[in-house]
DNA sequence: GAAGGTATGTAGCGACTGCTACACTTGTAG
DNA sequence: CTACAAGTGTAGCAGTCGCTACATACCTTC
């Protein structure tokens, strides 16, 4: 058999994909490799330690978030900061999202361990949500740099009590954005 | 020596302070048991497994959690939604708190992982410190029962951004408590 | 064709994991 | 005094961890 040539950019699609699928926080070389069709030996031989690979990881999967955003998330400018925060923890909320937002856990729990890469993406990620969310507030919006920080913070408490089965309270919470 | 009798209550205690140092995602058996001054064997004999030990100890620390709230947080009505939201944000900022928050984002992750026991342990957190939010709300307060879900969302929302790295924005995502 | 770097497979290292088998002591109940 | 359960120490199991030594292919360059 032709021996498939590899490289980090052949391989972290496969990575993410399995980490989006078994979560970050207890990953490990032999299934990581199995589940990109090669082995812990050439994963080392190209990643040159299981540190640098999950850095990797981390970028790539934060360089994914930002392609797959606009996509995935609604278009167009909302109606007020509260409707623009519902329409985002809908879309959040969808099975699809599940397997990313249990990737997203295991970042910040990593952030809280004052792991540098795992800081890196997260504040990257959460950026280019801002940024996002900025963009899309409602075009008479009075403030949109602090709409976008209010917003954010709201959605970002909501998906959390989402997470450990009190969403009903984040929803209730949605409320701070009426004004 | 006298073989200082062991029990889950005594011993928990102990194992609780190793996690908070040390974080509840990677604890293993036998460093958790030298922190108690036993050994693994012990731990098995007292718990029955890990997992029953790590219910405990969860349930452990959400009742150390709901002791401490009271003493640990400033005293008295707020005199708006955002400086009562700042006052708990400012507490959980102080150094002392940073293993607990620590544990908290793991236990956070744990609950996007599916497992019961950690879904149960949160969200028992969250529903002690809603309660306080809505005791310590302002007395003229219109509606203390969504007032206090806005400014839990607010405030959890901030803690994560801090959590990664974003602690501006999460202050500034504060505005959304005026109203 | 020889040389040499790049890529890959096999095999294994020592450390650690949760857990258990077995022997032993201790305190208590009959 | 005996019987028995509760508690404890020692030792080790099979499995996994990140990582490495070693040999061998392959492709390119001369």
């Amino acid at each position: 058999m032709a021996p498939n040539r590899m490289s980090r950019e052949t391989l972290l699609p496969l990575l993410a994909a399995y980490v989006l699928e078994n979560g970050l926080a207890d990953v490990s070389l032999r299934p990581l490799a199995k589940a990109a069709g090669t082995s812990d030996r050439m994963l080392l031989y190209h990643f040159g330690s299981k540190e640098e690979l999950v850095a990797g990881l981390l970028e790539y999967l934060a360089s994914m978030y930002a392609a797959t955003l606009d996509a995935a998330f609604p278009d167009g400018a909302a109606t007020s900061r509260r409707s623009l925060a519902e329409a985002v923890l809908r879309t959040t909320a969808q099975p699809d999202f599940a397997p990313f937002m249990r990737v997203w856990w295991d970042i910040v729990a990593g952030c809280a361990d004052g792991n540098a890469h795992y800081l890196a993406s997260a504040g990257a990620m959460a950026d280019r949500l801002l940024e996002w969310i900025e963009t899309h507030l409602p075009t008479d919006d009075p403030n949109p740099v602090a709409g976008a920080r209010a917003v954010l913070a709201v959605i970002e408490g909501a998906m959390m009590l989402r997470t450990i089965g009190r969403g009903d309270i984040g929803e209730a919470g949605l409320a701070a954005l009426e004004s």
